[in-house]
DNA sequence: TTTTTCAGTTAGTTTCTACAAACTTTGCTA
DNA sequence: TAGCAAAGTTTGTAGAAACTAACTGAAAAA
């Protein structure tokens, strides 16, 4: 299940969220009850509120759990490469990492949360991914300033290019339900997207 | 609302099929409901049942509707470029502009919709996004044949990436509420794609 | 040893939801 | 003008869903 270990072990709270993530992931926010959570659980529905308040509490527990996840991982990245283009690889692979571990749910719960009825939950999203792409955004204008990367691209336009790119692996993933790895090829992933897929410019 | 036109002249039954893509687009499978969309239309959720048997068969409805005018923009467009980088960039810039017209429904209703509980809904759009991106695969082999493209991308691989990445600008677009058009600079965006960020290769 | 807490259960309540049946209005046509 | 079909209405039903309350057994704390 989501993130390895042995799942038998966890306490019953830790093991409602990721059966609760994996749901939402797999089969949407419509499935995400607390019957068919119990259910796979072996526990009755009832049992449910003894760990959380309601369902919005769960989704929030949710988000915290794979949303700092991401973030935590991209402060790493930025201190560790020496100029731009490096900086910007291990952000992309550890970036790839972090999703291939949860099974692209961060992504997905992204999106999917977005759009729900719970403002609280698109306005962290929304914080998470604003502090995600000036991130990059930085190492992005600091590479155009030492003249490695284009001028004529926007930053903040091409880090949510960054991200979304990632996303999109993962639509194809759940869209054509292949199986193995989210992302083949890292390395060949990272050479499209910063330099493209024509041989030379116009 | 999704596609001009004077809304109010539109039969019933169209009315439905717009209001319920909206819905799902702008707030999830969870509030597509009968209720929901007759609120939106003044009459009641029995009166839906007169103009569809069920809500799956106004869903079926909304993919019909949205994915074949997506796959006839494509088909035409690869008859009007001479060669591969004009074939592609038209394909593109077609893209775009239905994504424009429809607010962004279609990679919307993929997503979402792919993980139903209805497997003939996935079936449906699996069978599209394969369609779609065969012919840019196909594209792509013949640009790698003639040497404008780099011999060391996968086609496939790279025709996902093609759809992922207008996919990931909708998705950036509603988690950031952004407002006016979905891709911004379709040229900046294209070039993106096309030739990378990077000035040159290491 | 007694008491409290934890993590379950069963058995509700309330509110939705999809859909059905029966009745009404209305516009078109023979 | 009678009559019919389309598109509504109201009313109702069956099943979920999110909780809630009251109870129970076991383990931890006192």
């Amino acid at each position: 299940m989501m993130i390895g270990e042995d799942f038998e072990t966890l306490p019953t709270r830790e093991k409602i969220v990721r059966i609760g993530a994996e749901i939402i992931v797999k089969e949407g926010l419509r499935r995400f009850t607390a019957k068919n959570i119990a259910d796979r659980l072996g526990i009755t529905d009832a049992a449910i509120f003894k760990h959380f308040r309601s369902m919005d509490d769960i989704i929030l527990e949710i988000i915290n759990k794979y949303v700092s996840r991401c973030s935590k991982s991209a402060d790493e990245a930025v201190k560790k490469g020496r100029n731009a283009r490096e900086k910007l690889e291990i952000l992309l692979k550890e970036h790839i990492k972090v999703l291939e571990e949860t099974r692209g749910a961060v992504p997905i719960l992204c999106f999917e949360l977005s759009r729900s009825e719970n403002k609280q939950f698109s306005a962290i999203l929304k914080d998470f991914v604003e502090n995600y792409t000036e991130k990059i955004s930085k190492i992005i204008m600091d590479g155009q300033e030492k003249g490695c990367i284009r001028k004529d691209i926007d930053p903040e336009e091409t880090s949510l290019f960054f991200v979304g790119s990632i996303q999109a692996k993962v639509f194809a993933y759940t869209l054509l339900e292949k199986e193995g790895p989210i992302v083949k090829n890292p390395d060949s992933f990272i050479s499209q997207i910063f330099y493209g897929i024509f041989v030379e410019k116009p």
